[in-house]
DNA sequence: TTGTATGCGTTATCAC
DNA sequence: GTGATAACGCATACAA
């Protein structure tokens, strides 16, 4: 132990009432006498008193933690995310527990230990290694975003339409070939929509199209190599064509644009490019880009409420059934497309 | 309270031994017999026991809770730092307890008030509202990074030296006038330095200097435009000179940068720019950044090496002084300067 | 090696 | 309106 705290014992031996006159000051004020209750006040001042919370949930049950485990904070994407959760304290009060999940499933579980052992009310999940299943078993409150969810509650941007979205867009605009270019999302994660999104919407239209998904790597060196790769590669299909690049997220789009303006002094009319997400560089970039906006207060309001029924629902023993919600994203259109 | 738990008393009862012989199954495990020890474990298993942390707090004192009020996680520069703390958790084991500060003061105060009633074992502030003064007042382990800090123990970059090295690396470049572009930093921040730094490297060259230090906004579109306005000026004032432009952040500089690209068709051999924190702007911008990198990882490890330093102190009831901690940046040469 | 009794700082259940 | 007492789940000093 460190400095000894003043407690209820204390306040209640100076001001000769009970520690439970004292615990009713706090939590049923209207139970007692002005007077007495000025008495208390002035004595919380005069010890300086500070309330332990610790002592309280031990006594009562809530500790008002809720965990979340992100996998990076590296990706504007996820922090936004981040701190639009940590905000909703002004709303709801729950203190957040934060853990970063580097997408390695055995640290992950010894988190989730971890985080149950603080009797967090519930959790927050954006890292994709360990499945839904194994994550319902836990048997709290918990709701994901972005990920694979099948057995819990979750919170997803409509990716599909996302990419319908992007992709209209482009055909819109009289592209003569589609391009979609991904980084092999696995099947059951909500963006790999932005694939079956885009590849529908080319099937309808009738324009031919092409799909690069493959690992682009992690380091913007080798994304950029890539992507170079890629832009080689359709200079040499499509020299003449007018190209509609629509992008897994804005960095590559970003990355993507730069080296259109590397090879040709500037964005050519041949050119249309469609990122996804809408995080900074979209504006930043050295030409804006047209995106897809994901709606990142939406989507953590969402995750907000749908968890925090769950938690009232835990607590007052009523059923609560799984809920999956999506939210439509929106084509912002900026410089990069007509 | 939901689900009723298993705690030690069931443990006990199940294998007739005291609730006593199980904590020290747990704490003291070899002054079990092997035989009584698988006892035990069987029945852990076997009653699916989970530990509570909350309780053995409460019974011995230390949370390993820290608390951290971070100011946004918007600039990359924080989420960085975030992440680089969170990760600490591998190497001390202290769980983190997040807050964004928003720059308001009283808000910043209801945080620190709820983690204190969370006995927070210790506190990492990134956000500069609260005065040090006030901080020291609370009497708990306490360290900042790059911000004021006269009270408290600190952490941040030798922003000086960052500046003297942006400066000479553009002087060595033979430019002919040297400009600086700042937003306004208070004097008692770490960063304030950069603009000393700065000037006083340009007063013993004898070479012409400027010093642009007004509100940028916050917004891309105010940046832009502010930073626009400059450029025009630098442009009238010095047409033909070799202009070399050492910006506050890496923002800034690409955002300049792409004025001048958008200006000139390319960055010309007249302009010469240095941005700040090699955040990742600095790589993924068209013409790549030269950049006074911030060296995150070992700010975050000093910073916690601090902490624990002071919590251990503060535990054993030894006294541990205020420790300031300067962390030299490194020039990064990319392709904005010769 | 194991058990008893007590404490950690609250809240909850009865009394009065 | 107020107080005595027993929880909450674990750790620890002291006994045995």
């Amino acid at each position: 132990m460190t400095v000894k705290k003043v407690t209820f014992a204390d306040i209640a031996r100076y001001t000769n009432f009970s520690k439970t006159t004292i615990s009713r000051y706090f939590n049923n004020p209207n139970s007692l006498t002005e007077k007495n209750r000025q008495i208390i006040s002035d004595a919380l001042i005069k010890l300086d008193y500070h309330e332990n919370k610790l002592a309280k949930v031990l006594a009562q049950g809530s500790t008002e933690f809720i965990g979340i485990i992100i996998p990076n904070l590296y990706l504007h994407y996820y922090s936004a995310i981040l701190e639009n959760i940590l905000n909703s304290y002004q709303e709801y009060n729950y203190k957040f527990l934060v853990f970063v999940g580097h997408e390695d499933i055995n640290t992950e579980r010894q988190y989730i230990k971890e985080l149950l052992s603080y009797n967090i009310e519930g959790l927050i999940i954006l890292s994709h290694t360990i499945p839904s299943e194994e994550l319902a078993s836990y048997k709290i409150p918990i709701v994901s975003i972005e990920r694979e969810s099948c057995y819990i509650s979750s919170v997803d941007t409509d990716n599909y339409l996302g990419a319908v979205q992007a992709t209209s867009h482009l055909i819109k605009n009289k592209c003569d070939i589609l391009v979609h270019i991904n980084s092999l999302p696995k099947e059951d994660m909500p963006a790999f929509n932005r694939i079956t999104g885009f590849e529908e919407v080319c099937q309808d239209s009738d324009i031919p199209y092409l799909i690069y998904n493959k690992d682009l790597g992690a380091t913007h060196e080798n994304i950029s190599k890539n992507l170079s790769h890629m832009l080689d590669d359709l200079e040499e299909k499509y020299p003449y064509e007018t190209k509609g690049i629509f992008l897994a997220n804005d960095t590559y789009a970003s990355v993507f644009l730069n080296l259109i303006i590397r090879k040709f002094g500037e964005l050519p009319d041949k050119y249309q490019i469609v990122g996804f997400d809408d995080s900074p560089i979209a504006t930043e970039s050295i030409v804006p880009l047209t995106t897809i906006q994901q709606k990142i207060p939406t989507l953590t309001q969402y995750a907000m409420e749908i968890l925090s029924q769950e938690i009232y629902a835990r607590k007052n023993k009523l059923s609560s059934e799984i809920v999956h919600r999506e939210v439509p994203p929106v084509l912002v259109k900026r410089e990069t497309t007509h």
